[in-house]
DNA sequence: GCCGTGCGACGACTTAAGTCGTCGGAAGGC
DNA sequence: GCCTTCCGACGACTTAAGTCGTCGCACGGC
């Protein structure tokens, strides 16, 4: 792998890409990098927050365990992301804990440059709250759906927003490969692995989508629009 | 009722806090005072937002509904707070509905006053900032409730919180007065009415609590807080 | 090659969650 | 006073969600 400059992960991310590049190599001057492989733990839900973590490469989850085992992955940073960066701004401790999804480095900015960064620049503090109003949107329109919906729409969700991000158009409809296992896809909608498989299998009945292997393809994207916008026992069988 | 000076209702909100005087009397010239009545509507998921809502007096109750009546409710703002104002800074239109939980008066900042005042006073950008963080994390234990928690979990929770915010020890225990139907406390912790009503009878059956028309005494606490810590299938009966 | 392991598929089962209908008490309008 | 309406209580029922055990394939290590 060749080795990655931390200005180049820097200037992706929202807070730090209007300042200019001096700016951008005296932080990175600050930065450390970690290598972290997949499944390893970056930091756990409760730990103390001294620095921003931002990805450079690879990709990491954000989520809440249970002690059953049981896992809801709250997001996905990719490249250019930080991750729980609210905790630097009220000071607590992280909220969730932080695994990587696939092998991955990440920099690590202390607390310290951060934050004076912040309350120097308007420009940074008005990305800041940007990235949070995003999060806000997202984690309501998550409660929306667990609360308010059953685990065959955010399936249906789940893979409606699949075939927009990677989907790839074919005569036999949109087609996409299903990267993460049924376990993880689960945690990600609210379920466990076996009702991924079951409602996976429904949709292929219904004739929805068709699977060859991990490979799905959305036959009838109108009709998997549908799927999404039911509710709690609205929509009758037909 | 005595006429409330806007003034003071701005005081409350920490976003104006640090502003002198001076400042908060400017600001409440530009303030439009609304009366709203309970379970009337102040704005509609999806509505453009022009301006910021502060309730002066009375409760806001931000939620989703689903087209079956359902609804969750994401939080209820009382006066001091503000609603959704994430929608002014992301510039997008409102993530929820806001209905009166009760009779209120809300004050109304329009979007320019507000968005300038941010730009120039960075203890107002920042104190903006601590206010999404702490939604966030709400919103964070919200979804790790709802996900990996059971309806009784969630209604310990509530009973607890209540207990602790406005029960009374007294020799029988911890007394409260359950203000809301079991309608409205199905909405906030994610669940319908039937539900509350027969998990309430199963803690008062275990000897928990008991309860006396809607006044609610926790007769064992450590019990209660034992069932909140509880998650999906772990606990089995005894 | 073989073996272990992780994962998907699937069917049978259990249980929490949600639905429905009925009753009765309390509060408010008239 | 009466009547209506709202809401809680409760029991019976339905169904989605979750659990469990088994099988078999694919992949990686050796």
């Amino acid at each position: 792998m060749a080795v990655l400059d931390p200005v180049d992960a820097l200037r992706r991310v929202p807070f730090f890409a209007p300042l200019p590049e001096a700016d951008l190599r005296a932080l990175a001057r600050h930065c450390v990098v970690r290598r972290i492989a997949r499944e390893e733990i970056l930091f756990a839900e409760g730990d103390s927050c001294e620095g921003l973590y931002v990805v450079q490469s690879g990709a990491m989850k954000l989520l809440k365990m249970a002690e059953t085992g049981r896992e809801q992955i709250l997001t996905t940073e990719r490249a250019g992301s930080t991750v729980a960066e609210l905790a630097l701004f009220d000071g607590g401790s992280f909220p969730a804990t932080a695994i990587a999804a696939e092998d991955s480095t990440v920099l690590y900015l202390p607390k310290r440059e951060f934050l004076q960064l912040c309350r120097h620049d308007s420009e940074v503090a008005f990305a800041a709250i940007r990235t949070l109003a995003a999060r806000n949107r997202y984690l309501t329109s998550l409660v929306e759906e667990l609360s308010l919906k059953e685990v065959s729409h955010r399936l249906a969700r789940f893979l409606r927003d699949r075939a927009l991000a990677d989907g790839l158009r074919t005569r036999r409809g949109v087609e996409f490969p299903l990267e993460e296992t049924n376990q993880e896809i689960g945690a990600e909608i609210g379920t466990v692995r076996d009702l991924v498989s079951r409602n996976l299998r429904r949709f292929v009945d219904r004739g929805i989508i068709k699977m060859e292997r991990r490979k799905v393809i959305v036959l009838d994207m109108a009709e998997l629009e549908a799927q999404i916008a039911g509710t709690k026992r609205a929509t009758v069988e037909k």
